[in-house]
DNA sequence: ACAGGGATCGCTCAAATGAGCGATCACGGC
DNA sequence: GCCGTGATCGCTCATTTGAGCGATCCCTGT
């Protein structure tokens, strides 16, 4: 495997002769070795020898924003269909949620079609990923769980997510606005019944690409987290949960955790995810690495748009 | 050949995954459908698509010291064998010889084998080839011309050019301290039969593999017009000369021009030259663009070792 | 709803390609 | 000088690969 004999530069040029004609000319083995009065077999020969001593250097990459090498490396680390890992400098929050809404709503556009029936859960990142939206197909779009009051977020407007991306496209909307906490199960149950809550949690069985955020359980980490009680939460903390995939509550291995704080939640449930075919995880922030771990261990998510500091620390993570 | 669909985000990372695999991992095509579940030929259409879209660059080159694209270029353009362009940054004469002469030295270790007679011409080039040669096959080393005194060079340890080479390898040493040019023809036949210069150019039909000088018809141009009177070099220049080869004169198509003056010459004539299988120049600066141009045209010299910006002035000549 | 146009996909077959094998050549030790 | 050793080279054949073609799918305009 290693240079047996290091390359002199008559050789060198030679490599380079033929290797420009193979990969950039596209020209085929046996008419180099016509051309060049040698063996097709030398030639072949000689490019294996010019990527073994790095003279030919095949880079697999974008000068743009998005890092295919960690994209592949986490796609294949964690099983994922799809993994899009954004090379963001700016490390700010705020920055780094823009593009990542970008990534995804660039994602969206792609990959939706009118066949499909797209489901949003709710944060800041589907909200930066609406915001960045331009293209869309006509098809229908489900509201997965309630709203929630977000603590550092100005601008309001995306309270009509759902309507705003349906409308784009030009396809149904099916959207509440409900919050996602309430004080009791019993209200939960009640509000579900709602005309419209019901109609949206109708649609749930046909959605077919979901697009969910993934909340880590400390403050700050997951707008679920903040908006219970501080010691509710911290006893949640010590019953297990570790994660959050829109408002569906796991531990540190992905398993759905049973708490009564489940029939409290207005939303899709773990079974119902678990049913759509395609669900697509947005997170950032290096210090969600345990919490996205345990969501892409979950089973429940099948691909992840992400930034390179959260995905480094994935890929970072034992086993 | 243009982009009919612009590249999604999706799309790029799964091509980066099949490109990964093709040409990093080294897969066959057939595999990685296999393996990522899709027809052999979709892998095919998304690796050509990686290229064309620039997802995957084949870079050939070296971060080292040569420009082997300008090599080809330089080799395919003057029907070369050969052509070994350096990468030097330092516009400095001194640097520019000094790295020249090491990739010479590099390219003689290589290329020379026992069973090579290698004749070596003067000039600052070669002695700086000399001075970083380190490695060298035990041939015989036969002196092509006589010495002339070099203007500007401080070390003239070089006198024994080929008396050191020979002896770096142990082979036999064939040379002689001899002026490259003297007064008159007579005196010239007179030392061309001295026993050791005979010796030397009986071997001349031998030599396998030289390496010469390529010299520029104007002041400092070349060791040869430095060392004639001005009006006699100029006289020459007006009557065709344009550059000389280890001593030998052509014309700017790359003729040899007959003059009195080749008589006065010791050193191997223009047959004897072309007689020799493997002919390598070292040339360097960019001035002496035409002169070099003149002798890869004359059909004496089978490769070259130059300098970036002398590869380049040659590449910019017309046809 | 439906037909036209365009892109995508997979198949066939011929050409290109690479692993393995024996022949040749250069080198070094006896 | 002679033979053992190792590297290089070219050949054969099974496998891989790519151009062309028809079928299908998707989108779009009427």
């Amino acid at each position: 495997m290693s240079t047996s004999t290091p390359v002199g530069p008559a050789e060198a040029v030679l490599m380079a002769s033929v290797a420009r004609r193979f990969y950039v000319d596209g020209m085929s083995k046996s008419d180099i070795a016509q051309q060049l009065g040698m063996s097709r077999f030398k030639v072949a020969r000689l490019i294996d020898r010019a990527i073994e001593t790095g003279l030919v250097q095949i880079r697999i990459g974008w000068p743009g924003s998005l890092d295919v090498t960690l994209s592949t490396d986490l796609q294949e680390r964690y099983g994922l269909r799809r993994a899009l890992v954004i090379d963001v400098q700016d490390d700010q929050p705020e920055a780094q949620r823009t593009a990542l809404g970008a990534t995804a709503a660039e994602l969206l556009s792609e990959t939706v079609t009118t066949a499909d029936v797209v489901g949003l859960a709710w944060g800041r990142s589907l909200a930066a990923m609406a915001r960045s939206l331009r293209r869309m197909a006509a098809c229908d779009v489900v509201q997965l769980t309630g709203a929630l009051q977000i603590s550092d977020d100005s601008d309001s407007s995306s309270v009509d997510l759902v309507r705003d991306v349906a409308r784009l496209g030009g396809g149904a909307a099916y959207y509440f606005h409900i919050p996602m906490i309430v004080a009791t199960g019993q209200l939960g149950d009640a509000l579900r019944a709602q005309p419209e809550v019901a109609r949206a949690i109708s649609r749930f069985p046909a959605v077919t690409k979901a697009f969910v955020g993934i909340g880590a359980w400390y403050r700050g980490g997951s707008t679920v987290f903040d908006a219970l009680a501080t010691n509710e939460a911290t006893d949640l903390g010590r019953a297990g949960v570790c994660a959050e995939i829109s408002g569906i509550l796991i531990d540190s291995s992905g398993r759905p955790v049973r708490v009564p704080l489940v029939r409290r939640t207005i939303g899709i449930s773990a079974d119902q995810l678990r049913a759509v075919p395609d669900v697509t995880a947005l997170a950032y922030g290096a210090d969600k690495a345990q919490a996205v771990a345990a969501a892409l261990h979950s089973g429940l998510v099948h691909g992840l748009v992400t930034t390179r500091d959260l995905a480094t620390a994935l890929l970072a993570r034992p086993h």
